[in-house]
DNA sequence: CTTGTACCCTGACCGC
DNA sequence: TGCGGTCAGGGTACAA
């Protein structure tokens, strides 16, 4: 569900709610969210009793930092959500939770994951540095078009599956990689590495225009995405081309068509995008 | 190394 | 009303 801004949306609501609280217990309801073949049982003896330092993001990943040089890391998938009550915002659809977690104000924390593609997963800090490694660089970051231009080096892949591609970059997933190149007037068809150094200017102009304006909208909400406070995100409303197939091209006026890439849809116009 | 496919899981929607 | 097929903001394991 979520990529770069809604995750970071959903860090920044819950960071100043979770600082500097402790869980005192946790329930869980759906094991499969549980990750590293520990039991529900091992994973509550590991984090109860915690005291949360801060929440942060890398690329689509939410860390809860705790004491004791614990990190949780999560992951939300397609259909993760966190919301944080003495009540649950009900009618906001939180019929499949998965998991809770009780603070120590006498609030809770809950997971709530229809499709259960999402987990959670307790590591060392020595560990999940170790998973950050092997993720690319952070678009919204320190990070130029000259980097860019190197990720795409020698790719013969689809420019539109290496935006994908966490490993190469961080945090840029179905819907913005479409945004991002409509606005940079590139087809996603074009092998990475045919870019000219023109042409990554554009797009790395295009992908940090497009996450920093899904960021200030809190995201985009077509399905299942909420913010923690259950309300929606406000980009789904400018997008130009992500699930416009078949109307018409905000720039020239032609068809928005729908092809798919690794499996995936993309959206283009085959006029503007080259 | 790179690239493509199957798979995980549930629910919404569409055509018949 | 039911049934089958398709699709969905994700990533991973495995094959070629």
């Amino acid at each position: 569900m979520p990529e770069l801004p809604e995750v970071e949306t959903i860090r920044a609501d819950l960071d100043p709610l979770l600082q500097g609280r402790r869980i005192e217990g946790l329930r869980i309801h759906k094991p499969d969210i549980v990750l590293g073949g520990i039991t529900p049982s091992e994973f509550g003896r590991l984090l109860r009793g915690r005291t949360f330092l801060r929440v942060s993001r890398r690329a689509k990943y939410l860390l809860f930092e705790l004491d004791r040089d614990t990190v949780l890391q999560t992951h939300l998938r397609m259909t993760g959500r966190f919301a944080i009550g003495p009540s649950l915002p009900g009618e906001a659809g939180f019929r499949h939770i998965a998991a809770e977690f009780r603070l120590d104000d006498g609030r809770t924390l809950f997971y709530d994951d229809v499709r259960r593609l999402g987990g959670f997963l307790v590591l060392s800090g020595e560990e999940w540095a170790r998973v950050a490694a092997r993720l690319g660089p952070e678009p919204l970051g320190r990070f130029s078009s000259g980097d860019l231009l190197r990720i795409f080096h020698n790719l013969r892949a689809p420019i539109k599956n290496v935006l994908l591609d966490q490993r190469r970059l961080a945090g840029v997933g179905n819907i913005y990689a479409s945004e991002a190149l409509f606005r940079a007037e590139i087809d996603p068809r074009r092998p990475a590495g045919s870019l000219t150094s023109e042409e990554a200017r554009r797009l790395h102009r295009s992908v940090r225009r497009v996450l920093r304006e899904a960021l200030r909208s809190s995201g985009t909400t077509l399905r299942d995405y909420r913010a923690v406070s259950g309300a929606s995100g406000q980009y789904q409303n400018r997008l130009r081309v992500y699930g416009r197939e078949g109307e018409k091209c905000p720039r020239c006026r032609k068809t928005i068509e729908r092809i798919v890439q690794a499996g995936r849809s993309s959206f283009l116009c085959s006029s503007c995008q080259n």
